[in-house]
DNA sequence: CAACTCATTTGAACAGTGGTCAAATAATAT
DNA sequence: ATATTATTTGACCACTGTTCAAATGAGTTG
């Protein structure tokens, strides 16, 4: 190849994923091709197949990358300097912030129902509720049962489903959210 | 035309989405082709357009039906013969059990995200929620302000999204989903 | 320097997609 | 019998994910 700078001619798994997370998080997994994302990198769409076996192994990088930062999210929000009360708020409002903010990817860690990808996917989501329900459990002290827990749980992810399909942005629904928040809380404290 | 038996050569739209029914049921929307759908008939993929300008506008006539469906599924539950507050458990239980027991046609109605598509269907969900709206709101004699109900409609809408990834039967998650509804309804009552 | 190795990239090819449209067909009206 | 009209066909377009023989080029060895 000459066309491409020296610094750094080989494409690599981390350049492809670059170029693929913007183009997937604007338009959505099936209206991106490899196509589009080898021609953004300058390479030809084969090229992408020598790193990455499937489109659909492409995007489960990402995802996996994003579980991770939502368990992230999830474990900072309890580090912050809260009461308790609040910060169990403050938790259930990051989740729904995190699944608006993050909207493709929200779409495929929990409502991908296409084969290929949820091959790849299954364990994940469940990895990531643990640790959702461990913390709500650890900050409401008691007061929710674990099946509560998981109903709140459910109640948060239709809040984020919903929204997801009119391509909102979570500060055009915050107040709603924290509405909703408050209701699902209405009970403890 | 020469290969259609004679009693009834003509295609039409009733008979493109009897077709397309049981195709997008099993399959889903992404992954039925127009041609598919041709074949089944008997007829070229042509024909098809001549009936219905897209395939999403094909998609659109089924969703219509199927929110016919769900909004009559409702005003039946109004009608049972139930104390108030049980009334108003079966109709958000009804609710949950019409998502899981119509899994595809839950998903066109809420989950598809596919532009054209929702360029169509955008209003129709609005209308059977409202229709849940008032329903709910007439039931629980103004216990539940607007703002609440639409938070229980999200939480229901959860419970049944996530469930339908799995594909799993009503009668497995009966007991889950009676539970969350009581979760829900604890605030009044 | 030349020869060989081997990871990487290319781009043609394949079977499929949604959609268009001139042309063929068939039924009906004049 | 002719003209009109509704319906259907199938070639065609630009696109998709995926495969793979061939080209490329950098690094190693003799």
């Amino acid at each position: 190849m000459s066309s491409h700078n020296s610094v750094q001619r080989d494409l690599t798994k981390d350049m492809i994923m670059d170029a693929a997370r913007d183009l997937f998080i604007e338009k959505g997994y099936e209206h991106v091709s490899m196509r589009q994302i080898a021609k953004e990198l300058g390479y030809s769409h084969g090229a992408i197949y020598y790193h990455f076996t499937n489109k659909a192994e492409l995007f489960f990088a990402l995802v996996v990358e994003h579980f991770g930062m939502l368990e992230q999210k999830l474990l900072q929000l309890e580090q912050t300097p809260l009461e308790s009360k609040e910060k169990l708020e403050a938790i259930l409002l990051g989740y729904i912030e995190f699944g608006l903010t993050h909207q493709s990817h929200y779409e495929i860690m929990f409502l991908i129902k296409d084969e290929e990808v949820r091959d790849f996917i299954n364990q994940s989501p469940y990895k990531t509720y643990e640790i959702f329900a461990q913390t709500v459990h650890r900050l409401c002290g008691g007061k929710l049962s674990i099946q509560e827990i998981w109903s709140v749980f459910l109640s948060l992810h239709g809040f984020v489903t919903h929204y997801l399909r009119h391509v909102i942005k979570f500060d055009d629904v915050s107040d709603l959210a924290k509405a909703h928040v408050k209701f699902l809380l209405k009970n403890i404290s």
